[in-house]
DNA sequence: CGTGACTTTGAGCCAGGTCAATACCGGTGG
DNA sequence: CCACCGGTATTGACCTGGCTCAAAGTCACG
């Protein structure tokens, strides 16, 4: 929010040829920190030729804050920037036509924000800070300008668009086609894929965000989702308190998260062990309440 | 499926600086045709300056002929080029970890295929011909080089790419938040808006499709979305026979397209016309019910 | 004119949405 | 310290949209 209020002062936060100590000086307030390209692109996980000319060029970007509960940016501004995630979480969301919100992702650390303004350079949707929040500033002009120069660099913006492209995609079949737990169970799989990505514990962590906004993300209510989550925990696959999450059994839970709700393609193939497969983790509802019966008497 | 077959003659049938006639002569059987980049353009609605060099520059592309039915690509297979559609009706495709077939998009004259394949030079989703198709191969790297010498195609590419984003988060919200009508008469106005972009008839056109390969894109099953065009018949929306679809309104689909299903953010604030409106339309299976008593007395 | 792929329609059922009551937690103020 | 309060989570009871299964109709094609 800091850079949107003042957009006339974009050129001068963009890349500057400087170093570090100097850039640190500069009186905004917004401007923490400033890092390199190097920085940059281990953050995106990006390889680019140690010996490339490109590392070389000193070239620094800008760090904002953004405090928990604050947008980074809102539907319908004008297109300039991208952002990375330096540290913090936060959710990304678009709003439609009768003002309902739906999120469409929770970015953390390493992820892009701002990247469905390429298109028409208006920003289609917002993120809003669930946490307090470092982001990096990546002028779009300035990374094209990398692009034309560094080879690598313009093949590293095609491939992390084409990943974003990807994301959506994956988002879009589980929609389609799995049930409620299998996308709960995906959705904690996920989670803890990146948090061991980013060197986290991939078993036990904490949720960020509420139960509506998970459910908004998943297509679910927030009851579906909170009862998902106690069905999982009362047949032990995790342990869930409010926020924290543990995860007890991932292989289980990634077996769980396959089966789908609807339209299978080639049921006849599906008699073997999958069927099997199937049998013995559907019911997950029905055994729970079994157990809880068996507790109560 | 032409191409793919003979990787290795690759490089022969990248863009080439030659004349048409000589490119026509070619004696593959895959080579009926070549455009320049100029078509291509035209083609993928940029608009570079008139005056541009680009266009002046003899560069060709090669197209392919795929037959109804057949694929033009497979999952998994290497990424090398994108395709444009240049004619005909195909169907993008994912298949998941049991062999369920989720459609993932209708592309048609103007779209471009094979956008998943640039982030791991793995295609992850395949292409299907509807119909008999006419399609332009891209060489990626042609483009990008192109893109590296003239600035205006750079930034195409980026918009090309940061367009396909916004469509498959546009359909991450449908899929996630609306009803079975509302998604079927979505899918009816979209295809409606693109056939008259094409110069098409907006208002009569044929689906191409299954009811079944639609059920898979909109996350449905073949007997909803039968029961669902039957509705919009007998209220008079649409007229459906078959494949044949005449829009008789396209205003009340407009409206009709709307309402949601789960999630509604804002109850309080939806109390005015919009539930007037919601009242009026939401009841489509009982009003239709209605209507068939009637006829049948 | 049979055969197979696609579509329509009906009947029944269930996953998940809706509504509502209760519980929990952190912060605030007396 | 406790009482209160608003936001969030859990849980139950109920209902319905859309899935499932099944049967019958329609069309294309050899």
């Amino acid at each position: 929010m800091y850079l949107v209020e003042n957009p006339e002062s974009y050129p001068t936060y963009s890349a500057t040829v400087t170093s570090i100590n100097e850039a640190k000086v500069g009186g905004q307030k917004k401007c923490k920190h400033w890092s390199n390209l190097k920085e940059i692109c281990n953050l995106l996980h990006i390889s680019v030729p140690l010996n490339s000319s490109i590392l070389s060029e000193e070239i620094y970007f800008q760090h904002v804050q953004v405090k928990a509960g604050n947008s980074v940016f809102r539907m319908g501004q004008p297109f300039k920037m991208l952002y990375i995630v330096n540290s913090g979480f936060l959710k990304s969301t678009m709003i439609d036509e009768h003002g309902n919100e739906q999120v469409l992702n929770f970015p953390m650390k390493s992820d892009l924000l701002c990247m469905d303004g390429i298109y028409s350079n208006r920003l289609t949707s917002e993120a809003i800070a669930l946490t307090d929040c470092d982001l990096i500033i990546l002028p779009f002009e300035q990374l094209a300008l990398l692009g034309r120069s560094h080879v690598e660099m313009e093949g590293a913006i095609y491939r992390i668009m084409g990943r974003e492209l990807i994301r959506e995609q994956t988002m879009r079949v589980i929609l389609g086609s799995s049930s409620a737990e299998a996308r709960v169970t995906r959705f904690l799989l996920a989670l803890s894929d990146k948090f061991s990505l980013l060197g986290y514990s991939s078993k036990i962590f904490n949720l960020r965000m509420s139960r509506q906004e998970i459910g908004s993300y998943l297509g679910l209510t927030l009851e579906t989702i909170s009862r998902t989550l106690s069905s999982l925990n009362s047949i032990g696959l995790i342990v869930v308190d409010r926020k924290s999450i543990e995860l007890k059994d991932i292989d289980a839970l990634r077996a769980f998260r396959k089966h789908l709700s609807i339209n299978p393609y080639s049921k006849k193939e599906q008699s073997g062990m999958q069927k099997m497969m199937i049998n013995s983790l559907l019911p997950l509802a029905s055994r729970l309440k079994g157990q809880e019966i068996c507790a109560a008497s």
